[in-house]
DNA sequence: TGTACATCAGTGAACGCGCGTTCACTGATGTAC
DNA sequence: TGTACATCAGTGAACGCGCGTTCACTGATGTAC
């Protein structure tokens, strides 16, 4: 994704396969998830030859990963967009709780508007939770998680959440809406009515912010 | 799996091949997830020719369908299990929180034993969540979901769970467990050491006990 | 400014894989007489 | 009790599918002189 030297090498035969390549696996991931993500497919799109996409990706996995850290990324500016609306004038206890609420409204709703993408993000290992993998990232540089932990230490620094309850709280937090979309998406609920699941989403913020 | 005379028709030719199929199939679930129940594995494990498994399935997804309900019905019978071990006779409060936390507890140790049959459990609609579908019950008739109910019936007698809140409660309660089971088993926190994730799970309880 | 050359992005063809599913069949079993 | 027959569980062979991946190639581009 980010070359030391990425335009200096653009527009040679194709143009920028790699791009044209990782556009194509997004748009699959977004319609399919993680299975419709295939070279062949890709390859397709692209209007080149299937083989093509080797000078590019390593393989299969590696463009998958390629689409999962495009959306992780996606998902992290979409939490920061919503973040940003707030006001950080207001009271440092309500800043915090509407920090936390924001994140993981924000995360639900990525899940319900970006199922595939949310599937392709979320349905394997992510590498470096805490480091820097600037791919998996927002405009802020913090991936989904890090986000979590920021709203998290703010609800510590307001006296919302006893210091001894924050390790590991992300973890807890993470659960409960990533449970939900599980459900809703792929799960036992996928056929439960959008309204019904309006309803259940604050409920569960609610349960979060409270059990903490 | 019940038929109307299920003894009066066994032993023919293969002797009972429905059954042979279909134990093939879970074991496929408990190694290898949903994706690896196939009609020709599941055959040749039967020691059969690929094509017999339809004169007992109608396609894959009919054999698919009747391993997960095997795995949800294994999921209730643990769930019993642990709850036939708590005593009837503690005080109700102590009773209602012992049997909620009982059933997340089984919930999340199904998963992290059977992962195969959990995500087979877990990876696509259930059928008639409330109803009376036999084949995902456990020895009580109930199935996991209907489990959880009781669970949260008893906390409302016992005035621990206000009686306004008790409705989709389980919805609630539900996707917190589920939620760090799939981050567990599937998703990022798949690396995450076992005590570590030990450590969780009382936690993660405790947030949904408060929380509700 | 022009020419020879090396690079390497994309081509063309082919592999082997395992899958679900359909077809016409055969032969052991249960049953009617 | 014995025999003819119908049933239908399992066979054998074949289909088409899409996939990932490897091979030797070619020809447009960037570069060195």
């Amino acid at each position: 994704m980010t070359d030391a030297v990425p335009l200096s090498r653009s527009t040679y035969r194709h143009g920028d396969l790699k791009r044209a390549l990782l556009d194509a696996g997004i748009q699959l991931a977004r319609t399919g998830g993680p299975e419709a993500v295939t070279l062949r497919e890709a390859t397709r799109r692209a209007g080149v030859v299937p083989n093509a996409a080797y000078r590019h990706f390593a393989n299969r996995q590696d463009l998958l990963a390629a689409v999962r850290a495009a959306a992780l990324s996606a998902l992290a500016v979409s939490m920061e967009t919503d973040l940003a609306a707030l006001s950080p004038e207001q009271p440092p206890a309500e800043y915090a709780t509407a920090s936390l609420r924001t994140i993981g409204a924000a995360y639900l709703h990525f899940a319900r508007s970006e199922p595939g993408l949310f599937r392709t993000a979320f349905a394997a290992p992510m590498q470096e939770l805490d480091g820097d993998a600037a791919e998996q990232a927002g405009n802020s540089g913090l991936n989904p998680f890090q986000l979590l932990g920021v709203a998290l230490d703010r609800m510590v620094k307001a006296g919302l959440l006893p210091a001894d309850r924050r390790s590991a709280a992300e973890y807890l937090a993470w659960s409960a809406v990533h449970g939900l979309a599980m459900l809703v998406l792929d799960g036992p609920l996928q056929g439960m009515p959008p309204d019904q699941i309006d309803a259940l989403i604050p409920r569960l913020l609610s349960m979060v912010e409270k059990g903490l």
